[in-house]
DNA sequence: GTTCTTCCTCACGTCGCGTGAGGGTCAAGC
DNA sequence: GCTTGACCCTCACGCGACGTGAGGAAGAAC
């Protein structure tokens, strides 16, 4: 039953009705808003029907999204044109939900690069990552370096290049291991002027996908090296290729003051 | 063109090539987010290339709407699941955009009922509001008193009143011109307790469109007698029934202290 | 030397309340 | 009449991601 008097209702009375807190009426007390009409003697806010309805108006319009400011004039200013403003509340949100439309976008291709690497259709792969193109490998690469912070950075760059930069990456590729080839076959070792500019270019080219330090390629040269899949990539563009990359990449390193023995990844 | 060295950039530099603010550097420097990795003598923040390419995720990643402390996570913490973190974010904004659609749907409710009152479809108004209605009276009636505060809770009611909610105002309508007919008929007389008690149901009933005085009733009463449609509706019902209803509402307001004289609407 | 631009560090404003802190008031049971 | 528990009051800070000056130093161009 109610406290006070019969058709005085006080801030938590009032709130349950509305389906707000004392809290919010409170607030809406001291913006001017809506003000109870009474105060009890001990200062307690009474809340009469009259005050019941502006509140009503208030929550309704609330519920619309306008902010208060927009509804204290809705409710005080009879020369406000209401619908006008309405309709530009409506503009407003119609802009909120494209944004976050265009943003659920953007969110979906991030997860799919996390997911499965180049965002490519199947049906371009080969044209855009060239022939040797294997579908598989996106998967392979996340079950064996998804968790690195390097996968994550691969991720963000693959959710933003479109296939033409796919293109240009595969094609940069292709050259450097034709170039890589011609350079062993002149008879090029470790260490030596031309082995070093390879070595540089084969870092910038990964730093593309994310940063590569010396110390991280010194880890994938090994990789090259050791990993069968890598070893026969680059055996078949030339028998010994892949050891003769990872000792250049050694060399370089070490002419770049760090020990490839005691290289880490990070 | 740049100050200081070559590769630092100050924060003007480095604002402008990443698309954001000064401010917004300067905020993510003090959040412990981005951080300049040198200071010049003067203090000014120095950006190298690697404090570019963190900044660069950091705008990534802001563009798809996550927060400041998730970004944080994203780039620091390894251990961190990017993928479940970008899901979980996509599922708010999927939300987000559900809850900005209803409103959307809301909103554009409310506007309909601010440029057509009441919100049924065309062929279920006869059923619903009775079978004298007429379609043209909300477009008369907003011509007429569209501008009023009153009109605006009107359509702010009419929003979320439902059909079944018109055809209960319909029907007590008719329920009380039907036993105004009735009072007529058996000789009541304005200002005796039968014309009284009609005009206060009157009242009440009016009172669900929008918050009607007794000063307001007056002037309604005198529109009832002088407008033309009114009138012809009230005395089709009964020969004299407009003048009746004028002249009981007139004696009720009296007998609450209200001089039908000098009554205004308001 | 002067002026214009850019930089620095506070520090308050935004929007609609949530969330205590610290302290009166009300209604009821003992 | 006293306690207890629910309710009320008024500050006042916090949130999130900066915007927007205020007041002053430093850099670059004349």
């Amino acid at each position: 039953m109610s406290r006070m008097t019969d058709d005085q209702l006080t801030v938590g009375q009032a709130a349950q009705r509305l389906g707000v807190t004392v809290r919010t009426l409170h607030h809406w007390d001291a913006e001017g808003l809506a003000q109870p009409s009474a105060r009890s003697a001990a200062g307690y806010r009474l809340y009469t029907q009259a005050d019941l309805d502006r509140l009503e108006r208030v929550v309704l319009y609330r519920e619309l999204g306008l902010g208060l400011n927009a509804i204290c004039g809705l409710l005080d200013d009879p020369d406000m044109d209401a619908v006008a403003t309405l309709h530009e509340q409506s503009a407003q949100t119609e802009e909120h939900i494209h944004r976050l439309q265009q943003l659920q976008g953007s969110l979906r291709n991030m997860i799919e690069a996390h997911e499965r690497g180049p965002l490519v259709g199947p049906e371009r792969q080969e044209e855009v990552l060239g022939e040797g193109w294997n579908p598989d490998w996106p998967a392979q690469a996340r079950a064996r370096w998804g968790h690195t912070a390097q996968w994550r950075q691969y991720a963000e760059r693959a959710a933003v290049r479109a296939p033409e930069g796919w293109s240009e990456l595969t094609r940069e590729t292709e050259e450097l291991d034709g170039d890589l080839v011609r350079a062993v076959d002149d008879g090029a070792v470790p260490g030596d002027a031309r082995a070093n500019d390879l070595v540089e270019r084969h870092r910038k080219l990964f730093s593309r996908y994310f940063p590569l330090t010396r110390q991280m390629q010194v880890c994938l040269g090994r990789v090259y090296e050791s990993d069968p899949a890598f070893a026969a990539h680059y055996d078949a563009l030339h028998p010994g290729l892949a050891m003769w990359l990872r000792e250049a990449i050694d060399e370089s390193a070490r002419l770049h003051g760090v020990d490839p023995d005691t290289a880490s990844w990070e």
